[in-house]
DNA sequence: TGCGCGATTCTC
DNA sequence: AGAATCGCGCAT
């Protein structure tokens, strides 16, 4: 089977695309214990940019954000509600504050529980991806094709996906019905 | 130094 | 609908 290691520069580029280009991508973590496990990516959203009120960013750079600033392939991981890990991706070119969120993996809904299941917490905020956490894209141009991958007119494959809201961004204005939560369609 | 809130999840 | 729970950003 191939099966790639997505580089760095994979995130350097506009962040919708690497939110929608995640789906069907697989998370791979190393835990602290040196095994190894993985899930398909299913769902992500988007955080662009300065304008965008849904955002951390939106305040500038902070000690908080400082990590959206940073290189496309780090890791960003913040406390939410005093209990909830949330791991983002952080793409576009540096000192631009980008970044999407792993809302789902197969098995797993909601960005809290994909941290709980993955054992990520802020150890692993502001590292890069490679070591104890990678994405790797497995195309397997052999096997058959599940229902929501299809072939485009070139033999591409592609993923059929949905585009909504994003989820707990009520307070960001005009930002908050922007359509930048992808998922895999079932 | 203090205060209010949140890119969530679980229970009632 | 409400609770749990704490680091961060901003006001004091």
């Amino acid at each position: 089977m191939r099966s790639t290691k997505l580089s760095h520069n994979f995130f350097a580029k506009n962040t919708l695309w690497v939110a929608k280009n995640l789906l069907g991508k697989y998370l791979c973590r190393r835990l602290p214990s040196g095994k190894v496990i993985d899930a398909m990516i299913t769902e992500t959203e988007a955080y662009l940019g300065f304008n965008d009120k849904a955002s951390h960013a939106r305040k500038g750079r902070t000690k908080r954000t400082e990590v959206m600033f940073g290189p496309p392939g780090t890791i960003y991981v913040y406390l939410i509600y005093g209990m909830y890990h949330c791991l983002n991706l952080v793409t576009e070119k540096e000192n631009y504050p980008a970044a999407v969120l792993i809302r789902g993996v197969a098995g797993v809904n909601g960005p809290g529980k994909v941290c709980r299941h993955f054992q990520i917490d802020r150890s692993l905020n502001n590292q890069k991806l490679g070591q104890g956490l990678w994405v790797e894209d497995r195309r397997n141009k052999k096997s058959p094709l599940r229902p929501d991958v299809y072939r485009d007119y070139e033999g591409q494959v592609k993923i059929k996906y949905k585009k909504l809201k994003r989820v707990g961004v009520d307070y960001a204005g005009e930002s908050k019905n922007r359509p930048w939560r992808f998922l895999i369609a079932d």
